[in-house]
This record gives C-alpha cells, structure tokens and sequence, in this order.
DNA sequence: TCTGGGGTCCTAGGACCC
DNA sequence: TCTGGGGTCCTAGGACCC
C-alpha cells in the first residue's frame, strides 16, 4: 500500500502577498481583511485571482468580475498579482519538500505530491509526519499549508481539500471514504465540473457517494469515457505515480492574451501575434522541441471564442516561420469581428536534436536558427525587452507577450 | 465599466485510402 | 460507376484542471 501526501498552500497568491508585504514593512496582513489579488480593470484584466478568507465571507468567488466583487464588499482591498514572487515562493516550497522526500511531483504552482511510501520505518508515521512539515513550512516561509494523506494521489488531493486553512486530513480507507468524502457534494470530486455536474444531477446524482454507488453502464451512457472515469474517482480508485514530470512531457506551449482595446484592423493584429509568437517560439526552443501543428485562437468582442490550427510540413523551432503560419492561420479564421484576445499555440512535439529539414531550404533555416539562437541568448543575458522587432518599436505591445515561469509544472488534467 | 491565462484530454465529423 | 465498410489523419470545439 502506498502512501501518498498532496500539499496544497492555502489561498496561494493572496498569502505569498500578504507575506511579502509584511516582510516589507507593511502593518496590515491581507489575510486578515477582505482582501482579493486582481487583474487590472483598466487593461480588460479585471478577476479576482485568489481570495482572503474574510473576502470569502461576503461571497466573492475566484475568477469573478473585480467590480462585481466590489458591489458584494465595498471596502475590499485590491492588489495587483507579481508572478514572479509566486513563482519564488513555490520554488521555496519545492525546496522544502525535496528534503522531505526523495520523490514530489511539482502539480501547479501551489500544489506537490510527495510519496511517502516505505518511509515510515524510518521516519514514523505519516500524519505527525505531515504536522510537522506543516508547521515548518509555516515557520521558515510565512505561509500555511493543508496536508492531505491517502492510498493514492486522487484520495491525498481530495483529503487536502476537507477543510481549510492549515491543516491535515487523511482519507486512508473505504471507511474514511464513506464518512468523509461521500456526503460531498458530487462537484467536489476532482474532474467533475459545470458540464458534469449538471448532467449527474439530472440523473438524481448529488453526492460523491451517489455516483460511486452509480452503474458504471448509466454513467458511460450519459457521459462517455469520462463517466467511467469519474465513477472510478468517487470509488477512490486511482493508481498514477508520483512522478517528476518535467519539461519532456509538455505537450503544447501557448501564449494568449486580452487586448486592452478592441483589434479591428489586421495590422494591430500582427503585432499582437508576432510579441505572442516571440514568446512561444522562445520557450519551444528552451525546452529543446520542434512544433508539427501552430494554432491560433480568437476571442471576439462578445466574447465568442474560435480558432483555427495547421499541420506543419516541415517541424520547426525558428520564430519567423511560426509567424509565417500565424498569419495565414489567422488571415484564414478571422472573421472580422472586433478582436478582444489572441492567442498562439504550438503543439505536437519532437526533440529538436534529430529534427529532419527538408532539403529544400536548409541553409535558409540553419541561418534562421543561428539568428533565433543569438536572439535568445542576448535576451537570457539582458532581458526580454532589450531587443525587439521594427514592427513592435512604437511600444503599444511589449517585445513578448505571456508568462514563461511555469514549463515545469503544468498541470494534468486527467492524468493525475 | 464588461469575463485571465496557462494547460490536457476527448469526441465528432470530414477527407482520404484500401 | 452508386449508396459497403474499416481504418487513419486532420481539424474544431468542448470539458476539465489550477
């Protein structure tokens, strides 16, 4: 039998500001009022992205509108998110947990698995285990954690989620089941979203316990492939290693962002395109892959979304010959609609050590890869604004568009 | 004054081949 | 020349996660 722990920080971005502003000199802790970590309205950023408890109290919800929220707590305060310092204070909390355990699996940029299995002969058992890594990490970095225990990483996640903030909770057994998971609300099982939920209440399905002790042929019917699945989750089973997953398993790199103006010309969409491509490409080649298919989304005014992807002859890291298919791709989709957000994405994968060019432009690429290959090293050493293409030189979009921090924990969905 | 941005996986339908 | 059928590849869209 396995033993597996899930850590999970508590209100991860509004703590890891509220920490850092006390270290700063501030007097007042965000978490102790109602407080909110928020895009900026200003530039169509507007949702709440983490929450201070207090701020829950009066009902404001992750991912709502900022002035929605205001309406529900008029004096909230309001701070704007630094990823940066997030992505510090969950390189902290790795750090932490490597000396905790030789084997943690980095799940999102607030969540870990650690595998405590065969570990308690020499270091006791998990859950004063799990309290005193708690309080350490509290200790050395200001923030509190929940703990979940469990027989695989799906029980340990869920255990986690039991009862917040700063503490630990095991689900071990069918009988821990029974008492503590299965009177949840069906919503709260891992993968059972909006959609889900909506078509298992129409079968009468409330509960955790409800759809586990479903017939499994129902749930097919209902929901395909995905109802076996979640059938197997409320019955708590779930046997996926605690692995490092890392760089090699990426499937797809993507870069997107809302506009602060409405694009209806093409020429502004270029551009936008081009800081988004720069930063997709840049980052494909950092994990050492070449892309087979180049997508690009639009999201309209009204908030319709769409996109429209390719299959590249030829697999490519060199940014110019992205944003070649970039541009057609979106010259193809665009419909002419007022443009709220873009987005670019590279997908299907290989190493980019063996690519195969054809032999048609070799030298053409080799020549683009040199370029790109300076590019990136002038910018690893100065900073990604210190060079910047002609076109994007007027400085109403910045040289790259999109986060880079996070290539090494994406999240999987499915695949716990 | 109007809802972010980063991912994965699954499914359906059409094109194409045999 | 006609309405069979299996398989693969490609694309668009939806559902889910944090």
């Amino acid at each position: 039998m396995r033993t597996i722990m899930h850590v999970d920080v508590n209100s991860a971005f509004l703590s890891w500001q509220a920490v850092y502003n006390l270290q700063k000199g501030d007097k007042v802790d965000l978490r102790q009022i109602p407080s909110v970590v928020g895009g900026s309205q200003a530039d169509r950023h507007g949702i709440v992205l983490a929450k201070s408890t207090p701020a829950k109290k009066y009902g404001i919800n992750t991912g709502e509108v900022l002035w929605q929220a205001r309406q529900k707590c008029p004096d909230l305060v309001v701070v704007p998110p630094d990823y940066e310092l997030y992505i510090k204070c969950s390189d902290a909390l790795a750090e932490i947990l490597k000396e905790h355990s030789p084997l943690i699996q980095r799940f999102s940029i607030d969540e870990a698995f650690l595998d405590y299995s065969g570990m308690s002969e020499n270091f006791g058992p998990p859950v004063p285990y799990a309290y005193a890594l708690k309080e350490k990490i509290k200790k050395t970095l200001g923030f509190t954690v929940n703990i979940g225990i469990g027989p695989n990483k799906l029980l340990a996640k869920i255990a986690g989620d039991l009862k917040k903030p700063d503490m630990v909770h095991t689900l071990l057994n069918q009988k821990e089941m029974a008492e503590k998971m299965w009177p949840l609300p069906v919503q709260d099982l891992f993968m059972v979203g909006r959609a889900s939920k909506k078509k298992l209440n129409d079968i009468a399905v409330y509960t955790i316990g409800d759809l586990a002790k479903c017939e499994p042929e129902i749930l097919k019917y209902k929901l395909k492939s995905h109802g076996i699945l979640i059938w197997q989750y409320a019955n708590g089973l779930e046997e996926s290693p605690v692995h490092e997953g890392y760089n090699l398993i990426m499937k797809g790199i993507g870069n997107s962002t809302t506009i602060r103006f409405d694009v209806i010309d093409r020429k502004t969409a270029y551009k936008v395109l081009l800081s988004l491509t720069e930063s997709v490409a840049y980052r494909l080649r950092r994990v050492q892959a070449v892309c087979g298919v180049v997508s690009v989304s639009i999201r309209t005014s009204e908030l319709n979304m769409y996109s429209h992807q390719r299959k590249l002859f030829n697999r490519t890291d060199v940014t110019n010959e992205i944003y070649k298919n970039v541009v057609e791709l979106f010259n193809e989709g665009w419909q002419g609609e007022p443009i709220r957000h873009l987005g670019v994405r590279v997908t299907d994968f290989s190493s980019s050590e063996f690519t195969q060019f054809s032999i048609f432009d070799t030298k053409d690429i080799v020549k683009k890869q040199a370029l790109d290959s300076a590019i990136d090293r002038i910018r690893n050493r100065y900073g990604n604004s210190i060079i910047k293409r002609a076109v994007l030189a007027d400085d109403q979009f910045h040289a790259m568009t999109g986060g880079m921090g996070a290539d090494e924990y994406p999240v999987m969905s499915t695949i716990l």
